[in-house]
RNA sequence: GCCCUUGUAGCUCAGCGGUAGAGCACUCCCUUGGUAAGGGAGAGGUCUCGGGUUCAAGUCCCGACGAGGGCACCA
């Protein structure tokens, strides 16, 4: 005799067990028909299955997110389905929800080609067309194992073997094939409506690289067409912003083949690059950094010490001279810790904030480079902060700070925080442990800000924070981190005389806020699709003559503004005025100055933007401090 | 590193067994034109590299290298 309780407060009595589509449809029928699943007592349930117990409920429809969700897994599952009919020799092995859509990853011997992708969408949608009924049904591990191994669905098989023998498991049936999951599932395919597959491409089988290589087709779904539009939209908008095809078209940098995951930096590229690095060199000096410079090369010993060279050897790129071995180094703060341990350090020192642009270099798998995203050779905006523990906690305050204002500088506002705290291989003492992940907690509660927990994410060596900053497209990126080390110190014998007069280790915080400038570039130039800031822009200005009557005036205004300390450059091709006009609006210039006789004769400018507005004519002083405020307000709002 | 795809003029791409093509960019000439492409002519390619098949190879096959999409990795 269960009483369902619904989420508006209503009971409901039943004189046996109840399904959630029973419940759905003495509601109404509207409802039986949209029911996807049950929210019982806060687990999700297939609308099918029988409730006994009281309980309160939810029924889920597509509306809900976890409605969303159950399409996108039952949408893996008549993937597999479909699959089959067309390839019945093919193996199934995990078809799970990701961000947007689900996949599987399939054994097959041809592998897919995008002809079969077309193949497999059409059968799925024949499928859908018949809405047929999704049966549920709930059997023994060992009935499972036998169904599976007649079917010779061997992956599966496998994922029995590793759950719990007397767990039951649910199968789920699509007309004659049968997939096995967790649940819920939709229980018609009335409800899978709108999709796409996107691409199929290679998996390792459970993510071990030891492991046979699966073929996964990617699939994105949606509980409408108009979402699944929106989001095809959404990628078409990315790959126009992709960095690589912008820096081409803005020839801002190139990478070639004679030098992988490196970057050849052209003069509007490294104009970009170099008021960064000014930024960031001008704010943290604020912030009391103090700039160092250390070796590009180091010889192999000091690796050995930090304990990088048992670990990281195939990833760095080495070189010998005279019978002795050195590594191009990966990182710098090996050698921060020689430049802190030159002279003796009193507690009175501390903190010391040592900040350098480095130039590292790491020998990372072919197939991990992307563009400027990852690279082999990087610039960090690095730094490293020895103090004692008691000051842990006011230097991470006050780097969250940091970060905040100069994510802000850009225009990013969205920031999500995350703890990671002691993993399971680690080094330090339990005690330490504790005290500096509450030293992180504490900094971030006293900040007042959100954040979430990553247990187990931590160093090996310490806690770390990281912040993640979203873009205009909703785009995660993760870019500053604050970390906490004590062990290194200790392994390249760092010291300082505390107030006892002991020696004693300093704790070292790694920092960065943009993480690699190469990266950030990468970020920036998709986050604004070229279209940068004033202040950053490699060409701010440019001056166009209409005819070569006015060339004198174009040149002594463009030296003018040159003067000033604007980037400028003067046109003065044999071009008409339109033809110019479109060209530095396609390069994304700021600010267009036409000169023509009517200005020459009044001394003034003709002002247009790069988004086509005519701010009409002005005296330079006028446009000077147009040009000024556009400057100074940074990122906040683009020009 | 692994799987798949891919590599033709400076750029974007067509050609897919029979003497290398287009648009834009470039050079020269005409044009001096007022807010997103004025006109004409010309130059430009050992078709990534190395093997093989064939009377004949950008075109088919094998390998190397690079790139793209994933996976694995990411101090």
């Amino acid at each position: 005799m269960p009483v369902i309780t619904l989420p508006d407060g209503k009971e409901k009595k039943f004189d046996s067990s109840v399904t959630i589509n029973q419940i759905a449809s003495e509601i109404g029928p509207g409802l039986a028909k949209a029911a996807i699943a049950g929210k019982v007592n806060g687990t999700l349930l297939d609308t099918c299955i029988p409730i006994n117990d009281d309980a309160h409920i939810q029924i889920i429809t597509s509306k809900d997110n976890d409605g969303l969700e159950i399409i996108r897994h039952s949408f893996a599952h008549l993937l597999g389905h479909a699959v089959k009919q067309l390839y019945p020799d093919a193996k199934m092995a995990i078809g799970p929800v990701i961000e947007d859509g689900f996949y599987y990853d399939i054994s097959y011997k041809e592998t897919f080609t995008p002809n079969d992708l077309e193949a497999i969408e059409q059968r799925m949608r024949k499928l859908i067309n018949k809405d047929y009924d999704v049966q549920v049904e709930i059997v023994s591990s060992e009935k499972a194992k036998e169904i599976f191994r007649e079917r010779g669905e061997t992956f599966k098989l496998d994922i029995i073997n590793k759950i719990p023998k007397d767990e039951i498991i649910k199968l789920y049936k699509h007309e004659e094939y049968i997939d096995m999951c967790r649940g819920p599932h939709v229980p018609n395919t009335r409800h899978l409506r709108s999709f796409k597959l996107m691409k199929v491409s290679g998996a390792y089988w459970r993510g071990d690289s030891n492991n046979e290589m699966l073929q996964r087709i990617y699939g994105t779904a949606w509980i409408s067409s108009k979402e699944l539009k929106q989001y095809l939209t959404k990628i078409d908008e990315a790959e126009k912003r992709d960095h690589r095809k912008l820096g081409k078209k803005l020839s801002l940098f190139h990478s070639q083949e004679e030098s992988p995951g490196m970057v050849f930096w052209h003069p509007k590229g490294w104009t970009i690059y170099r008021i960064l690095e000014s930024y960031i060199r001008e704010t943290i000096s604020k912030h009391d950094y103090q700039e160092v410079k250390s070796p590009q090369v180091v010889d192999r010993s000091l690796w050995e010490k930090s304990g990088h060279w048992e670990k990281f050897k195939e990833d760095m790129f080495t070189t010998t001279s005279e019978n002795r071995e050195y590594a191009i180094k990966p990182m710098n703060c090996p050698c921060h810790i020689q430049i802190f341990n030159q002279g003796l350090k009193s507690y009175r020192d501390l903190p010391i904030r040592l900040s350098e642009f480095g130039s590292c270099h790491r020998n990372e798998p072919s197939g991990a480079l992307h563009g400027l995203m990852r690279v082999r050779n990087f610039v960090q905006d690095d730094a490293h902060i020895f103090c004692t523990d008691e000051q842990i906690q006011e230097e991470v305050k006050n780097f969250i700070d940091l970060v905040f204002e100069v994510y802000k500088a850009f225009g990013f506002n969205s920031i999500i925080i995350k703890l990671s705290t002691r993993p399971k291989k680690r080094v330090g003492s339990d005690e330490i442990w504790d005290k500096s992940e509450k030293a992180l907690s504490d900094a971030l509660e006293s900040k007042g800000l959100e954040w979430s927990l990553l247990p187990g994410e931590g160093a090996f060596y310490g806690p770390k924070i990281e912040f993640s900053l979203k873009d205009c497209l909703n785009r995660v990126w993760q870019c500053g981190t604050i970390q906490v080390d004590f062990s290194m110190p200790e392994r390249l014998n760092a010291s300082y005389i505390d107030i006892t007069g002991n020696r004693k280790t300093p704790v070292m915080l790694h920092r960065a806020i943009l993480g690699s400038f190469e990266r950030f570039i990468g970020i920036l130039i998709e986050n604004y699709a070229g279209t940068f800031p004033t202040w950053l822009s490699p060409l701010q200005v440019i001056v166009m003559g209409i005819t070569d009557r006015n060339n004198d005036t174009c040149l002594s205004i463009k030296n003018k503004l040159y003067d000033y300390g604007y980037r400028v450059e003067v046109d003065l091709r044999n071009e008409k005025i339109g033809f110019k006009i479109r060209e530095h609006t396609i390069q994304r210039v700021p600010f267009l100055i036409i000169i023509g006789d009517k200005e020459q004769e009044n001394n003034l400018l003709s002002i247009r933007t790069r988004e086509g507005e005519d701010l009409g004519k002005m005296h330079i002083d006028q446009f000077k401090s147009i040009l000024n405020e556009s400057i100074n307000k940074k990122g906040t709002k683009s020009n």
